[in-house]
DNA sequence: CCTAGTCTTGACCGCTTGGTACAATCTGCT
DNA sequence: AGCAGATTGTACCAAGCGGTCAAGACTAGG
């Protein structure tokens, strides 16, 4: 064998998703990857095969570290009423502490999907998905624990909290200010009691 | 004076606009533009100036036209309850049969922010402000009229419902199928019930 | 009917885009 | 030491980008 790489891919796999994440598919150029990773142009397309390629990993990577991690987290508290509030509370706080406001990358994409192919388009749904189930086990599991009231219906109440999260997570992209985006995360408590 | 423009300035806006609504500002090409309005380069910078003024006044006319337009004649209901209801209605109606997922522009343009500048970033804010304060009234309305409960808070409950509606347009692009649509829009209902 | 003045047209601009080719470079194994 | 082989930097590519411009087309007022 000859030699190693000289750089770290996962690392470069981050570097470029923060761009992605901030800025978004089309709006993201190969220069701006060159200037985010360090890498040289070669070794980015030695590495990686192609824009869109990168994009999917880094996607992957996202949904991964950012969305499964939390939503485990959060699943091992075994306290529904606690995990659905932590929720949203930490994306509040993640887009009052962000001022590049890049939001959700899932969202992001979410809204581009019709740019986007099938490959894409799986990742996003089954991101989505995920969460939706999240929900509603942890509003079935409330149920079963006496905190959430057995009235909710888990399907359509999980498929509210979802739309609220995106919403806010829409709307922190500087269409709303702090005290509209706690109104949001209070009214998404206010459905479960 | 010489001689008139040979083309319907407003229809060339229209046609603009559809293009930018389906494929956002990025993604969007001048040969884009040029194909679906019919005109001569040219004559669009003649008449327009650049691609970001045009822009601008495609996400104005869409502003005018779809947001306002629709908001004034709920608003002309005089009954809250109704009008919230035929608004998501409308919303879930337009998502399902608009084979293209253009969602909605302003939602669009918003989750795009960053991307954007001054200019465009108050049209969007003016226009979710907008439809924060239609929702405070028709609650406020509904709660005087005795058909919302006097104990829900109109400021929190109209942003939340806010979160809904632009939730619900994003999933609409893609990431959330009917049933999905359909739950949403029960659970913005039973915010005010 | 002619001239003034705007609109249209299509070629053209410089620049950036995503992507490729290749010679030079460097490291680990034998 | 020398070979093997992936990595590297750079030069390069065609295509597309947003935008400009000069010349022609055309109509209204004189």
């Amino acid at each position: 064998m000859p030699w190693q790489k000289s750089f770290d891919v996962e690392q470069a796999v981050d570097q470029a998703m923060e761009v992605f994440w901030a800025k978004g598919y089309e709006a993201t150029s190969m220069a701006d990857l060159l200037e985010a990773t360090g890498i040289n142009k070669g070794s980015l397309y030695n590495a990686f095969g192609s824009k869109k390629k990168l994009f999917v990993r880094a996607l992957l990577k996202y949904d991964r570290e950012q969305r499964q991690a939390a939503l485990g987290e959060l699943a091992d508290l075994e306290d529904p009423l606690t995990a659905i509030e932590l929720l949203f509370e930490s994306m509040v706080a993640k887009s009052l502490s962000d001022k590049d406001c890049k939001g959700c990358m899932l969202v992001n994409t979410a809204l581009d999907l019709p740019n986007h192919d099938g490959d894409v388009a799986r990742i996003v749904r089954a991101g989505m998905k995920d969460l939706d189930v999240f929900f509603r086990q942890q509003i079935a599991l409330g149920q079963s624990q006496g905190s959430i009231p057995p009235d909710r219906d888990p399907a359509s109440t999980a498929q509210a909290l979802l739309a609220l999260l995106v919403g806010l997570r829409v709307l922190a992209r500087g269409a709303s200010d702090e005290a509209g985006l706690r109104a949001i995360k209070q009214q998404a408590l206010a459905l479960l009691s």
